[in-house]
DNA sequence: TCCAATTTCGTACGCTGTACGAAGATGTCA
DNA sequence: TGACATCTTCGTACAGCGTACGAAATTGGA
């Protein structure tokens, strides 16, 4: 009824939440009255990360996480509003476990540790691709490692957008590699068997179904494949190879730049 | 109780529903008895497609889809043997529905093609991205376009696993900025607020939260953006921006290697 | 001591994919 | 023409999910 600045405060809850520990977060002044809380959101969010880590993010649910502690599945939501918060919360603490390395001098090394970093990270944590896509959440140890990565390329001659944009590249590339590595690993799962087993047990039902297709290049590159590695694809050369393009051309861009060539990027 | 080769079958009973089009596939010697089929594999796949578009991936429910048709939930087992396969049939459908242009001369703009024609389709499609990574299924249109791929990277001087590995660079970077193209439309979806309008309902708490984190390069790089775009993000830069130093990466790898210099990779 | 505040959690709802089995439709054969 | 085998259709049911709701238990402050 009142003009009074009553706004609705129109802010994200899961901030402060994702904030929790660094300094600067009020604690809000309530009263101490009712139960002690009997675990902590620390130790809630590091049981489903293990949980993930063990049996993939599918089994991380309220019922199974709450019964890890001998609770009620809906006791979680005293502690956490919601399970897509819980994956939040779970993502930027499992981005505070990996310490980050100094960067090195050398460029090239530079782009590489920050590529491979993600790398290793995702292969420990898959679920964290399944996970990011809700949102870049600013979390605080989300931004460490952003705060990090820019180092990385900061002083290379890239304008700020394209320092930006680098490190995008970069662990995109990273999380490519990843998924068809975790892609792979659930196929052998489901399927029961290796890469190779199940091409050739689909050899047969594959060229009776695939006769009168032309597929020259398919084949030729296919058969190559085969042949170096035992199995469809190589994510770890994938890796090297990728990465050695890319920063290829980062590097030529900025080595054209600073020779005084054009650019086209603000 | 023989030892006759009752082999099991273990091929992929999708694979011969992928390709129920393509001549080869052997029409299997049911008895005609029973009813017709109402409707068509095909049509079903079509509807799904569309709801897909329109209501996105999770909207498509076996319940939902046999709406359409007038179909009870079940009828759809009896066109397709479960949702994930229905999900496969569509990917490859859906595929289908892109025409290939012609290859233009310059290497270039062939690999430019390549990823933007990837990189609108799932613009177009956006649940494509939570379907791929289940496998990249073996159908027939997937094929075509592989084919047509590699074509695009054929004469420039790879190898043939370099062939490969171009091409999955590229597509996987078209598809992380469609992903994080996705995700920002799905915030904005969710909070019912435009990125800027985030910022700026969170300013406040965002400030007092970080209170005590120093983040130069973030606040530098961030600043930049916001004034550059009026977002923090613009995919459609960040696309043109790291595919031209992909493929500068990859065009100076093999015009390094005509010159003479030594190559790392098999 | 009593109450207000808070945590705990049992129950329930709507939603999912899909297993099961009955019912209906159709072609084949005696 | 009937009887039967075979196929499609689909109602019902089940387990599992996130979570809304409200009651019960617990605690600190007045």
């Amino acid at each position: 009824m009142s003009d009074v600045p009553d706004q609705p405060d129109q802010s994200d809850p899961s901030l402060r939440l994702l904030w929790r520990h660094r300094a600067g977060v009020r604690e809000e002044p309530k009263t101490k009255r009712g139960p002690k809380q009997k675990v902590s959101v620390d130790e809630i969010v590091d049981a489903a990360i293990d949980l993930a880590d063990a049996e993939g993010l599918a089994a991380v649910t309220m019922r199974a996480i709450a019964q890890r502690f001998g609770l009620g599945a809906m006791t979680l939501y005293s502690y956490v509003p919601n399970r897509d918060a819980l994956l939040m919360l779970m993502a930027d603490q499992v981005t505070g476990r990996a310490e980050l390395p100094e960067l090195p001098e050398d460029p090239r090394k530079r782009l590489e540790l920050v590529a491979n970093l993600t790398h290793d990270e995702l292969r420990a944590h898959p679920w964290l691709l399944e996970v990011q896509d809700v949102r870049p959440w600013l979390g605080p140890n989300m931004s460490d490692r952003y705060e990090w990565q820019l180092q990385a390329v900061e002083g290379l001659g890239l304008s700020d957008l394209e320092m930006d944009q680098t490190v995008a590249v970069l662990i995109g590339f990273a999380g490519n590699i990843a998924r068809s590595e975790l892609m792979k690993r659930r196929a052998e799962q489901v399927t029961g068997m290796t890469e190779s087993e199940w091409w050739e047990a689909n050899y047969d039902t594959l060229s009776e179904v695939m006769a009168g297709a032309h597929y020259p290049l398919a084949n030729r590159v296919g058969t190559a494949a085969g042949e170096a590695y035992q199995a469809a694809s190589d994510p770890a050369r994938e890796l090297d190879y990728g990465l050695a393009r890319i920063i290829d051309g980062v590097l030529a861009h900025v080595g054209r730049r600073s020779t005084g060539a054009a650019d086209e990027l603000s």
